[in-house]
DNA sequence: GATGATTTGTACGTATGTATA
DNA sequence: ATATACATACGTACAAATCAT
């Protein structure tokens, strides 16, 4: 459910240590944790996770190059601080991108993909009934993943994944709106049948549709913030 | 021309080492200077570069990220070596994403942006008439540059300009393929067509099966060369 | 199979450049 | 504006693991 490997913090360490702090950081920065401007000290985050500055230093310019946080030469590093603007076009993008992928797989899976599928929606309507927002976000995590690995198309699949989570800190803003969580799985309904039918191009709009009605969502709660997260 | 900014190998430097190490060894990648498989000793990197190991590493790391190379732990790092079917994805992929902007961008590119990219497509013809690869690859890249800011989704540009920076070894390969050159203009030219007539869903199929034209073409070349490409 | 050589991974020190008083 | 403080960028040293013999 976690994007980093269950590093039990005390087993031997069989990855790099800048890939266990990337990908921790990585988790706190999606959840929230890490909200975006926070200042990432080098010597404070080695000392918070018990290591050198160098893996640390390592992780943060992985992370630099997917775009997570920015860094200013000698001026440090802060968890990247997006304008309303940028963030929709991420979100465009991320529709887009899911568009393809469900066009793609509706013409590509396999039977047992689709009914993979069907159980996790199902799986989903029943969180969103029971008003559960941490599991109806899992579930709903694996219900695009799994139409990701339904393209046959490893890159793909990859790519969307990675857009996917960089989108997660503001994903669960925007299903904290109001009635999205029921609403979002009814759109999942009709994207899911659509797919069932055999017609790709209809999934494709109906996915397409869905996520930008997120991103409205989103945007008025950005726009309305928007101040204080300048400040 | 340059992925990497025009360092003078001599005047200050206002960039982190490991970034221009970073550019240039994406340069040396992708123009097959670096073929697939060679092992990056970091040591020998930093000796030829002048440099310490660290920004070298730094840079392999970060290209790591973005999947230019595959580094296992502690058993060093080689530029990727990925398999025809990956390869294969990675143009299908492309081949969408492509298609996708130039759909976008034909419901949104201002009329300056259109000119723009005529006479992107103009210098294209004369070069591929010229039979000069060099100067078609050029403005090739232009050409989808320019399609990719007129979809005015900074973030997609910024996606669809990295893959193809990750793809660019194989495009050039793929271009030497006899009569590619002219026959890729050719397409271009109708690609263009859909794109002033403002038919973005035709621009875009033709964007597509441009793409996947080219991807054919590459597949025959990595299938005949397969068996040394493994050793 | 064990030992040595090579190379990576981590730690730490120093200097340069940025921000602040 | 100058100087001081501070965090980063790079270099170097050491440790651990892989591979070659």
């Amino acid at each position: 459910m976690n994007a980093s490997d269950g590093d039990g913090e005390s087993g031997e360490q069989r990855t790099l240590l800048s890939d266990r702090i990337r990908n921790r950081l990585t988790d706190q920065i999606a959840s929230g944790e890490l909200p975006a401007g926070a200042a990432l000290d080098e010597q404070q985050l080695a000392d918070r996770f018990g290591v050198s500055r160098t893996p640390v230093r390592e992780a943060l310019h992985q992370l630099a190059v997917s775009g997570l946080v920015e860094m200013r030469p000698r001026r440090g590093v802060v968890v990247a601080r997006m304008t309303a603007e940028r963030i929709m076009d991420m979100f465009e993008t991320m529709a887009e991108i899911e568009a393809l992928c469900v066009r793609m797989a509706t013409y590509r899976m396999t039977p047992l993909e689709l009914s993979r599928l069907t159980e996790l929606h199902e799986a989903a309507r029943r969180a969103a009934a029971d008003e559960d927002m941490d599991r109806y976000d899992d579930v709903n995590h694996a219900f695009h993943e799994a139409i990701y690995l339904a393209t046959h198309n490893a890159f793909l699949a990859e790519q969307a994944s990675a857009l996917r989570i960089r989108m997660n800190a503001f994903r669960r803003t925007q299903l904290r709106q109001e009635g999205r969580m029921s609403r979002s799985s009814d759109e999942h309904q009709s994207i899911l049948e659509a797919v069932a039918q055999g017609d790709g191009e209809l999934a494709s709009r109906r996915m397409r549709a869905h996520m930008l009605t997120a991103a409205t969502a989103l945007r008025r709660f950005i726009e309305s913030h928007e101040a204080e997260t300048r400040a």
